[in-house]
DNA sequence: GTCTCTGCAAAGCATTTGCAACTGC
DNA sequence: GCAGTTGCAAATGCTTTGCAGAGAC
């Protein structure tokens, strides 16, 4: 457990927020102007192997690390990337659904919710780069009862 | 449309396998030897866009594409990165819990289970990766009455 | 005829890696 | 003292883009 490597845990926990490898850098580096871009990923990558973060690998171009390694699911702002925790406990049986169904070998799951943070959400433009996005038709459809 | 994108979309379409951009440009190649991938790249973003397909995004890996539009989840082989669909309906009243209790403004979610697909379940080395990579351990948990 | 699309090659960008110097234990 | 780690820079790999010519309608 080098010095950089603890800075780097405890940056990420610090608060959760749910930074991007070069974000972490950037907070990082406040307190240790000569660390390296190298050696942040490399120690996100050890301390994932460790079990003591969690690499966000769903969806979006770049990777986001979580400081919290338990279960849990994501929110995602689809317009500016913004994550948080989505307030919804692990379906523990979700996966049993799939026993007998599929010729894999299942061993975990990952759910994320899509959406617009609210910042993004007052943002006219944003709506409709999201809806475009996620193929949502401009006129919001009702929910129907059987779908 | 031009004969780069029907062929394109019809490849794509062929089998429910889940391609990588350049498995379908080797696909597309066979009948069309002078395309050019940056051209398979700009189509599956056209037609994602008219709601034709679907791309798949999981950041750190390549990109997949699915020939069919409509909302499904799916099952991904975190040894070969293999995709199938996974056979489980889609979860409609999933983001129903967040209202209220989240600031952002829900508008679909993404679930995706993983785990190994037949060929490398039987492969040992394969299994040990993938149970490091999810942080699964060695000596499998029974799972627990109430977690 | 015009506007879009193509092939090609180069650029972009997040992430990984080789290497020699350094450091924690 | 030595295995493991660092900073630096170059490399990698997927994806996007600029451009001039070609094709769709």
């Amino acid at each position: 457990m080098t010095r950089q490597r603890r800075v780097i845990l405890e940056e990420l926990r610090k608060e959760n927020i749910h930074p991007t490898a070069d974000l972490l850098y950037e907070m990082v580096r406040k307190r240790m102007p000569k660390i390296s871009l190298g050696t942040v990923y490399r120690n996100l990558e050890i301390l994932t192997a460790l079990g003591e973060i969690q690499t966000l690998e769903i969806s979006g171009s770049q990777k986001r690390y979580d400081g919290i390694p338990q279960k849990h699911y994501h929110i995602r702002c689809v317009h500016c990337g913004r994550m948080d925790d989505a307030p919804i406990a692990p379906l523990s049986t979700l996966e049993d659904e799939l026993y007998g169904a599929t010729v894999y070998t299942i061993m975990g799951h990952r759910l994320e919710f899509m959406g617009l943070c609210p910042e993004c959400s007052r943002d006219e433009e944003a709506r409709r780069v999201a809806e475009q996005l996620l193929g949502i038709p401009t006129e919001p459809a009702k929910p129907t009862d059987q779908n």
